[in-house]
DNA sequence: CTGAAAGCGCTTACAG
DNA sequence: CTGAAAGCGCTTACAG
C-alpha cells in the first residue's frame, strides 16, 4: 500500500523541526537528547513508518553487524550441514552462544562465485573443518576474527578441536580391557569415492583415514592394541562414508572373527548394529561396537550405542565464545569422553 | 600480522594508475574495462590484500544482501529451533532453496532490543508462525518481502500453511473406520504454562488448543468422528506440551477407556507409545496412537508411529521460493498426508 | 543541547 | 574506455 520511497533520517529531522544530528542522536545516543526533543522525533519516525536508523547505512560507518557466520565444512550446502546430525549438534552449541550475546546465526557455505566467506555479513567466522587453511583467506583480509574447527592451526589462528586420538585410544582401550582380541575398524571415507577394503598384513598410511582427525582416532586404536600386544596392521579395515548402508555389511564380511568392531562415526557404529541384527548375531553377545561421536540416536539405538562423546555442542560453545569475546588467539584441545552403553560386553567366543 | 588500515578501492585505483570509477568497473562491470587494465587492477588489488569491493558499502548503494532471515516462532531462541525436530525439517527445505540460489540462510530470534527483524541483514524474512500480525511490521516498514507460516494473514500478505483441519480429519477418520469408537486426544499447550485436562461432557472452546492451527485439527477431529456419530464434547482431552513427558501418563490414567489416542504433536504420539508399552499394553492390539507430523523418530519408534506428515520441509521450500521468486503475494494451502504404520489397528476390546 | 560539514567505501550517470 | 563529481543514509567531532 505505502510505496512512496523509504522515509530517511532527514525527512524525519524535517519533519520533527531538528537537524539531522539531532534526529541521529535523538535514535542512537538517547542520553544526548532531552526527552521532549526525542519525542518529537520520535512521533514524526512513527508517522513517517521510519522504522530507526538504516542498519545498511549504520553499517557503513562502524561495522558491526551482530551475527556469526558458520562455514560448513568443505562442499557442503546449507542443507547438509542442518541434516547432518553431528554437526546439528555442533551447530546447536553456537546457537546457544548466539542467544546469550543476542546475535543472529547465519550459515555461509563457501561459495566460489557470489555471496561466501568474502561478503558475507557477519561479525565473526567458524570454519566448521577446512581442506586447506587458505580457505581461510577472505576472513583474515577482512580482518574479521575467525576459528577453525578440528584442526590445529598454528599459533596465529584460533582453533578448537577434541583429542580424537585420546577418543580412539579410550574405544579400544575398552575393548581390550573386555578381552577383546580380534578387532575390524570402520573407517571414515571424506569426500566421494567408493567403500575402501584394507586387508590385514598390508602396511597402512594415513590414507586409511580421512582427514587428520580420522587418523588420530586410527593412531589411537593402534596404541590401545598396542599396549594389549597387539598390531593394528593385522587388522581389517573398511573405509567408507558414514551413510553408506553397505559398508557395514563388507566390515562383518571381511572381518568375520571379529568379536569388536571400532567405527569411527557414530552412523556407523549403528549399521553395524543392524547388519549383526540382520544376520541373527546378538550384540554384545557375538559382537561388541564402539562408535564415534554421541548422538540421540546412539542412546535409542537397539541395542544402545557405546561411542566416543566427541563435544560437538561444547566444541561449538567454546568456538562461539572466541569470537565474541574477541580475546587473543586461544588454541583449545578438548577432551572426548567415552559413554559404556549396552552395545559392549567381554567376548563371549574368545 | 597486518594492521595498515584496510585497503580501499582508491588505494588500489592509485595503486595501479586509474581512476576511482575504473577500479570499480573493473571489479563489479568487468566487460566495461579491457582486459590489460583489468589486470593491472587486480594486481594491484592483490598486493595491498584488498578482497573486492567492500560488501558493507556496496550494500548501501543497492542493497542486495544474498541472504535470507528465518524468524523463529514466539520467544524461540536460535537454539531451539534448530532443536526442535518439526522445526528442524522446516529449516532443512528453506536450506535446500538456499542452495540453489546460492543465498545464505540466518536465524533471527524476534528480539524487542538490539538486533532482530528491524536491523538483520537480509533481504527477506520467513517468519515461522507469529502471535500477532504486527510482529511483521518492521519488515513490512523495511519494504523488504516476508511470508508467514501456518497462518493465514490476509490477501494482502504471503502465507504458506497445511491444512490442518484436513490433517486432524484424515487423523480421525483413520481411526473410526477401523472401528475406533473410544478416543483420547493429547491436544497442544503453546507456550509455558501446566498440562490441563478437559474432562469429557464439558464444552469446550478454543482454548482446548493452542494456536488456530491446533484448533484446526480439533475441528478435523470432530468432524471425523461427527460423521461417526459420536460428539467430540465427550472425548477426554490433555493439553499439553510436546515435551511434557507425564502428560502421556495423564493422558491414559484419564481416558482409561479408550482405544485409540489422537495426538497433535509426534513427539506426544512417541510419549504415548512408551508410556502404553511401560504400562504392559501392547500397541497397535491394546491401544492405537496417530501423532501429527512427520519426523524420523516417527518410522523409528516401536511400534512405527502412524502420524500425519504435516510437510514441514515442503512448507519450509515453499516460503523460501516465495520469497527468491520476488513474484506478487501468495498463499499457499498443502495437504497433508496420512502415513499409516504399525501403531495402527483395530480394536481388540472393541 | 543544537547545526553545518565531512566522511564511511562504493557506484553510477555524465561529459570527455 | 576514462575521470571528476554527486550521492547512497548515516554518524561524529566540532564550533556554537
Amino acid at each position: 500500500m505505502n510505496h512512496s520511497p523509504m522515509p530517511t533520517l532527514l525527512d524525519v529531522a524535517r519533519k520533527a523541526g531538528v537537524s539531522r544530528s539531532t534526529a541521529s542522536n535523538a535514535f542512537s545516543r538517547p542520553d544526548v537528547v532531552r526527552a521532549e526533543v526525542r519525542e518529537k522525533v520520535a512521533k514524526a519516525a512513527l508517522e513517517l513508518g521510519y522504522l530507526g536508523p538504516d542498519p545498511k547505512a549504520k553499517l557503513l560507518r562502524h561495522g558491526k553487524v551482530n551475527a556469526i557466520g558458520i562455514v560448513p565444512p568443505g562442499e557442503w550446502g546449507v542443507a547438509d550441514s542442518l541434516k547432518n546430525p553431528v554437526y546439528h549438534q555442533f551447530l546447536s552449541g553456537v546457537a546457544e552462544v548466539c542467544d546469550e550475546v543476542g546475535a543472529n546465526l547465519v550459515i555461509i557455505p563457501d561459495r566460489i562465485t557470489n555471496g561466501g566467506v568474502g561478503t558475507a555479513l557477519v561479525d565473526g567466522f567458524i570454519f566448521g573443518r577446512i581442506e586447506h587453511l587458505r580457505d581461510t583467506e577472505p576472513a583474515r583480509l577482512r580482518r574479521l576474527p575467525f576459528v577453525v574447527m578440528d584442526a590445529d592451526a598454528g599459533p596465529d589462528i584460533s582453533s578448537v578441536r577434541v583429542d580424537a586420538r585420546m577418543g580412539g585410544y579410550l574405544a579400544a582401550r575398552h575393548l581390550v580391557e573386555l578381552g577383546h582380541r580380534k578387532f575390524g575398524i570402520m573407517s571414515f571415507l571424506r569426500g566421494f569415492g567408493p567403500t575402501r577394503y584394507h586387508p590385514p598384513g598390508v602396511p597402512r598410511g594415513p590414507e586409511a583415514a580421512g582427514m587428520e582427525t580420522d587418523q588420530e582416532k586410527l593412531r589411537g586404536y593402534a596404541e590401545a592394541l598396542s599396549e594389549a600386544g597387539l598390531d593394528i596392521a593385522d587388522v581389517p579395515i573398511v573405509q567408507a562414508q558414514p551413510w553408506d548402508r553397505d559398508a557395514a555389511r563388507m566390515m562383518l564380511d571381511m572381518a568375520p572373527e571379529a568379536t569388536a568392531i571400532l567405527s569411527m562415526a557414530v552412523m556407523q557404529g549403528i549399521a553395524v548394529l543392524d547388519e549383526a541384527r540382520r544376520r541373527g548375531h546378538s550384540v554384545p553377545r557375538d559382537l561388541s561396537v564402539v562408535g564415534f561421536n554421541e548422538i540421540p540416536e546412539a542412546a535409542k539405538s537397539t541395542p544402545s550405542l557405546t561411542t566416543v562423546d566427541g563435544k560437538a555442542a561444547e566444541k561449538g560453545r567454546m568456538a562461539a565464545r572466541i569470537i565474541f569475546d574477541a580475546g587473543p588467539i586461544r588454541r583449545e584441545l578438548l577432551l572426548p569422553r567415552l559413554i559404556v552403553r549396552s552395545s559392549t560386553a567381554p567376548p563371549s567366543k574368545g
